[in-house]
DNA sequence: ATTTCTGGTTTACGAGTGTACACATCGACC
DNA sequence: GGTCGATGTGTACACTCGTAAACCAGAAAT
């Protein structure tokens, strides 16, 4: 609690950043099992603490928020790679480093990746594209770090986002059921590790006898 | 156009079904991008020809409602799990012959399998719990078909459950992907369906070297 | 032939929603 | 010191929403 209450009937907010405060409220909105398109504009802005038609000053509309909310969760979630990359490269063990930081973010963004995962497939046309390409550019990042492995050293760029996807699209579905079970549940979540770490194995097992030319 | 116009003011409704209309409009009206939650009853109703609260008569409310789509969506697809399953069994190369006869269910029942790729993660709570339950059924269905390869015979179910879900997550993604494309676009869709074949290629390659026991 | 059940109708109400418009306050700039 | 743009506020309007209540037609059962 430093200044508040500078005006009359002033809410605060900090000065300067409404718009941060409007993507963080919803996310803390949609956290709570609400879809994008379920979400009113005058709910967010209740939840700010603004006016409702405050939010225009920010955002042409709900639309354009949307978008908003996925350039931040992603902005994060590139980050992540990054530390990902170098957690890897630097372990014996790639593939349960790889799942423990991935474990390590998710838990620390969790509402982030709560919106990629819910929005993906749900809701309506612009948000959703926008997750999709920018999952897609994941899915490219990993391409070009799995190319850095010994078998795959010679690979065409086909098989190693063929490989990339189906590792993007399992690690999104295990994620997404750890940040359902709550905090608590330490037991499910051990067990839903246990299941990542096994299930990149099995593809890692079949990876050196992959002929990557074709069929 | 049989008889219509029963009554006065009335909605004829085919006489006896419309609990089944009801249902079938939703799943349309959910096909053109919306979520579940941003569904209105009165938006259903108004679909389907009714008054609003007519909907009363069948569910006690909107998220009844929702179970009975859950329950519907899986009837067809449980069917189709049955029809794949002899497709394979009958077929020299098990892993295309999977992907065609899940394409062309996918495509029979677009609105359907739509429903259950949006709102798996998206969505309130006891919709998503229900289609996760029911996926879960689907998954071990296969972990049981899958005992039967050569390989496999003698895994331990928890193996078997971890590639079941593994192969059940990439396709579910496959399949969204391919519906998101209109029924237009035969190129993309060739390409989803190539990669979905080359993920479970990959996928069973890894099995013969998978050490069953554990680590 | 009358009753009762089922599935529908109409009307109504209060709450919530998106957007438009007019006004206030602050910080910055000349 | 005055102007101005950015960021708020408030009121207002026309909608839509969910739900309640009372009524109504036809089918089935007695």
């Amino acid at each position: 609690m430093s200044e508040r209450r500078t005006g009359r009937g002033r809410r605060p907010s900090v000065r300067g950043d409404t718009r941060k405060a409007l993507i963080d409220g919803a996310f803390r909105l949609l956290d709570g099992n609400k879809s994008f398109d379920g979400l009113s504009q005058r709910e967010l802005t209740r939840e700010v603490g603004i006016g409702p038609t405050a939010l225009y000053r920010h955002f042409p509309g709900m639309q354009e928020l949307g978008l908003a909310l996925v350039d931040e969760a992603f902005r994060g979630l590139r980050q992540i790679v990054q530390e990902v990359r170098t957690d890897i490269r630097s372990s014996k063990r790639p593939i349960s480093a790889f799942v423990k930081s991935l474990l390590k973010h998710v838990r620390g963004h969790r509402d982030r990746f709560r919106f990629i995962a819910s929005e993906r497939f749900g809701g309506s046309g612009a948000v959703r594209d926008a997750i999709r390409r920018e999952l897609r550019l994941v899915q490219s990042e990993l391409a070009i770090e799995l190319a850095r492995f010994p078998y795959m050293k010679e690979w065409p760029s086909e098989d190693l986002h063929m490989v990339a996807s189906l590792m993007v699209n399992s690690m999104v579905a295990i994620a997404e059921e750890i940040l359902d079970r709550g905090t608590a549940d330490k037991a499910a979540e051990a067990e839903l590790v246990r299941l990542a770490e096994r299930q990149l194995r099995l593809i890692t097992l079949g990876i050196p006898a992959w002929k990557p030319a074709g069929d």
